[in-house]
RNA sequence: GCCCAAGUGGCGGAACGGUAGACGCAGGGGAUUCAAAAUCCCCCGCCGCAAGGCGUGUGGGUUCGAAUCCCACCUUGGGCACCA
């Protein structure tokens, strides 16, 4: 190797991303417009939290959706590739209080941040369409959205409980309750009841669960997560009629998906929120104590289902509705939510795990109403000392007392035969219920999308004027205090009746920031525009081809946008075509790392930054850590990469090829400092193989057709793991060619040839380094907008293959046969191998299969 | 507690129901070098001298053939409606 080519082969990374940053800025080659000659591809990424730095799982979510972006671009699609900030929410404010300033401040200047570390990464981003969810030209539309909803009966008010601080006088997030206690205050926290604002998604339950069916590009762990949340469920509703009725309550209604265990019943149960409830506490001290006590615990599901069961028997009696003889206790039951159901239960021990240990706990009598078909030896009763027998929905069992004598029936049919004969007695009606609940987007903060309403002492609850939106946030608040500062704000809910002109008092909920993002990828197809959206630049570039994002996502971001996407087309801002808003999604896995600890001499755990261990020790004093196996990034435990020193360090290109080449995209990746030199490495080693290629005098000769089909290889795998998120097969399919181009004798123009594809099938991954070789090579214009490669089919077979032959399913030989030989010729070669023959010692073979093509299958 | 996933060499992982371990990392050996770095070449699941045997979280099952399909369990991760 020359002098000169030694210098001209040097691999700079930081020289090269400036330079080709810098021309495809200039060529404006990710501007997106509407454009009648090609076919749109709208892809994108979950937009950030701007929490102030970037992480490497940006990098690994941006990359992703950067190497779809450019693919598409490759391939003739005009692309929309946007990127926004998702910048309302409760750290801004919390920031505020902890170290002073105002969240708006805060969220600025950490967007002005994150955006200058996420530009070196060279993604193919139209920047002229970024805004920020906190920008009043955004949230001003999402009011007039809002106002919309609330013109269809899309939206209403009802009361819900909330987790509330009694000291710090304050509303709290699940997140800020901590083993029961406020997180600042460490006051006990209390369920309270305050009017909030619901969007009705629950009317579309059916229509959220079904659609589900046609989004055949979606995982389908999504789909089924999505399903169970909306939860349909059939049942029966109906009433238990109270002895001695207290005023006003002469029934308890009751939904249960097992009626047919109705013969089993033992006890009733309500919510301690049940109006039933709440009028006995009035004159019953213990009772209200009881209750008090379950409204002390958090709002959150996992809470209450994790938290003992505990029960309040109320004195009150219900007959049963097939015998008014028989009369069942009523019990206030800690784990009855009021929000699902009707809020009341019947027990039936003998057939839940949750009744029968209720049963246990409080002496309630419990009674089998069917067995198993086939009982297994030492199948006992719950009765009888057992557990809960609780079979799968399709298993046949025997019923001991059900409606109509002892005969077989599966669960399923046994419901529904339940509710006919229960409806045909005059008990009940089957009904259809969903476990979704509306959406209450009422929040008592101050950093979030106003909600747009008037309260009016004469008028009520009157929506704000069109003409005055947006309803900015005032700048003048301060946060040394807890609570909603637009609470206490001298003027701002100061404003008159848009209905009857009296002074008025604005509503000072801000909106949950679900709502924020539930509608910012159809805002990205019109950014600008003085409605919501423009319905001629939806008409064209909705659906987003490509969503990616976190698993973490799975229920409410995406479950929450489906039904915007719905509510946007009622209200006339999004077209027919976008009732489902993704049409492909893909959720990608975290980026992870080891954690080094040490203890400080109290012995508690002292976390360190990768960047201050070496070889396992400190590298300040030498002291040895110990290593935590891989978790997710995180601050607390210290075992963050930031991707701007990893740029600095070795360049985008690493770092993108990294995150991609190491794990398969949904799954976990483990950043370590060993793969992303090895990835630098490896990117050098391309920039030098090419180089030389480049300058190759080498005579065509024997070895270029061997080289050209494996291009053409590479191309077809290389394409086809792209376009199927196999980046991490994909890039191993890259490794294997390079290694390939490496080692051919093959003449220049073969290996120019071979060395153009590598470039280009590289180029969605490392954009910049492919750039600077496709000028290296001669390549023609930007290899961004170059044509992508195409494998030429015929290239792609080989003439023989070899065929394993096994004996029982053991790898015993391999024969070498042209591609296409018949069956029974393969047949006699594999009986003729020694093995075989070994195997078989003159006897016949049971039986042989044989896969053409792939194996041999000697079954002796 | 409930819902959804994932478990394969020392490590990350590959594998239309068809040769388990592609590719990469780490490790070992060699070449080059005054030396080192860089680079290039070779070896590398476990046990065994070998023949061979064992191997995809555990235990069953279906199949000519199972990492892959089914059942049960274990462990880890995500979600549980006010974290985003």
């Amino acid at each position: 190797m020359t002098e000169g080519l030694q210098h001209m082969s040097r691999y700079s990374a930081a020289e090269i991303e400036a330079k080709w940053q810098e021309a495809w800025d200039k060529a404006e080659i990710f501007r997106a417009s509407r454009s009648a000659d090609k076919p749109k591809y709208y892809v994108l990424e979950m937009f950030p939290y701007p929490s102030g730095r970037i992480h490497m799982g940006h990098v690994r979510n941006y990359t992703m959706g950067d190497v779809i972006a450019r693919y598409k671009l490759s391939t003739g699609h005009n692309v929309l590739h946007p990127m926004g900030w998702d910048a309302f929410g409760m750290p801004a404010e919390n920031a505020a209080m902890a170290i002073g300033g105002h969240p708006k401040d805060w969220t600025y200047s950490n967007i002005a941040d994150m955006r200058a570390q996420m530009k070196p990464l060279g993604l193919s981003i139209d920047w002229s369409r970024e805004f920020a969810t906190c920008d009043p030209e955004y949230y001003g539309q999402q009011q007039a959205l809002f106002l919309d909803m609330l013109e269809k009966g899309l939206v209403y008010r009802k009361n819900a409980v909330v987790n509330w601080d009694p000291v710090d006088m304050t509303v709290l997030a699940n997140e800020q309750v901590e083993n029961g206690r406020g997180w600042r205050s460490g006051a006990l926290v209390e369920r309270r009841e305050l009017t909030q604002w619901f969007f009705r998604i629950s009317d579309f339950a059916e229509d959220l669960l079904e659609a589900l069916d046609g989004l055949d590009n979606w995982p389908a762990k999504v789909k089924l997560m999505q399903a169970n949340w909306i939860g349909r469920s059939r049942g029966l509703q109906f009433g238990f009629s109270l002895v001695d009725a207290p005023d006003g309550h002469d029934r308890i209604e009751v939904y249960t998906t097992r009626p047919d265990t109705l013969m089993g019943a033992s006890f009733v149960g309500i919510s301690p929120d049940h109006p039933l409830a709440r009028q006995l506490e009035k004159d019953n001290a213990d009772l209200a104590a009881f209750n008090a006590e379950c409204r002390r615990m958090g709002t959150s599901e996992e809470e209450l289902e994790k938290a003992e069961k505990k029960g309040f028997d109320t004195g009150l009696r219900v007959r049963h509705p097939f015998d008014t003889a028989w009369e069942l206790p009523v019990y206030i039951a800690n784990f009855i939510l009021m929000d699902y159901g009707t809020g009341a239960i019947f027990g039936c021990p003998a057939h839940d795990q949750r009744d029968l240990d209720f049963a246990n706990k409080y002496g309630l009598p419990v009674a089998s109403t069917f067995e198993p078909e086939k009982p297994e030896d030492g199948f006992k009763r719950p009765e009888d000392g057992g557990a809960a027998y609780v079979p799968p929905k399709s298993e046949k069992v025997r019923y001991v007392k059900g409606f109509a004598g002892d005969e077989l029936q599966s669960g399923e049919a046994a419901v529904e035969a339940a509710i006919d004969f229960c409806e045909a007695n005059g008990v009940g009606q089957g009904v259809t219920k969903y476990r979704l609940r509306d959406w209450g987007l009422s929040r008592q903060r101050y950093w979030g999308c106003p909600i747009p309403v008037i309260h009016c002492e004469a008028c009520g609850v009157v929506p704000e004027a069109k003409e005055n939106l947006p309803i900015r946030l005032p700048d003048d608040v301060t946060f040394d205090q807890p609570g909603n500062p637009l609470d206490r704000h001298p003027t701002w809910r100061d404003c008159t009746c848009p209905a009857c002109g009296a002074p008025a008092r604005r509503e000072t909920d801000t909106m949950d920031t679900f709502v924020d993002s539930s509608w910012y990828f159809a805002r990205f197809t019109a950014p600008h525009a003085t409605t919501p959206t423009d319905m001629a630049e939806a008409e064209y570039w909705m659906n987003v081809d490509q969503y990616i994002g976190g698993i973490e996502h799975a229920i409410l971001h995406l479950l929450y946008s489906r039904f915007f996407a719905r509510a946007m087309q009622l209200t006339g801002h999004l077209p027919a075509k976008a009732i489902e808003p993704f049409d492909a999604l893909f959720t990608q896995g975290m980026v992870t790392h080891e954690i080094y600890q040490t203890r400080d001499a109290n012995g508690r755990p002292v976390y360190h930054l990768p960047e201050d261990v070496e070889g396992g020790k400190l590298i300040a004093t030498g002291e040895t850590v110990e290593i935590i196996p891989s978790a997710k990034m995180s601050k607390s435990k210290k075992n963050v990469v930031d991707p701007v020193t990893i740029i600095r360090a070795f360049g985008a290109d690493t770092a993108r090829w990294f995150v991609l080449s190491d794990s398969p995209p949904e799954r976990d990746v483990e950043w370590t400092a060993a793969g992303a030199e090895a990835a630098f490495r490896h990117l050098a080693r391309v920039h030098r193989i090419v180089t030389e290629a480049a300058a190759s005098d080498a005579a065509p000769n024997a070895d270029d057709e061997a080289l050209l089909r494996e291009m053409h290889k590479a191309i077809h795998d290389v394409t086809s793991g792209v376009e199927s998120f196999g980046f991490n097969a994909a890039i191993a399919r890259l490794y294997a060619f390079t290694n390939t181009l490496s080692k051919s004798q093959a003449g220049g123009d073969a290996r120019r040839e071979a060395a153009r594809a590598l470039v280009q099938l590289m180029s969605p991954m490392t954009p910049h380094l492919s750039e600077e070789l496709w000028s290296v090579l001669g390549g023609e214009g930007l290899v961004a907008n170059a044509a992508w490669p195409q494998a030429d089919e015929a290239m792609l077979v080989d003439e023989t293959v070899i065929m394993p032959i096994q004996i029982n399913g053991k790898r015993r030989a391999e024969i070498t046969v042209p591609k296409d030989m018949d069956k029974s010729e393969v047949e006699k070669q594999a009986l003729a191998t020694d093995a075989v023959r070994k195997a078989l010692d003159g006897a016949q073979p049971k039986k042989v299969i044989v896969v053409p093509g792939r194996i041999v299958n000697v079954v002796v």
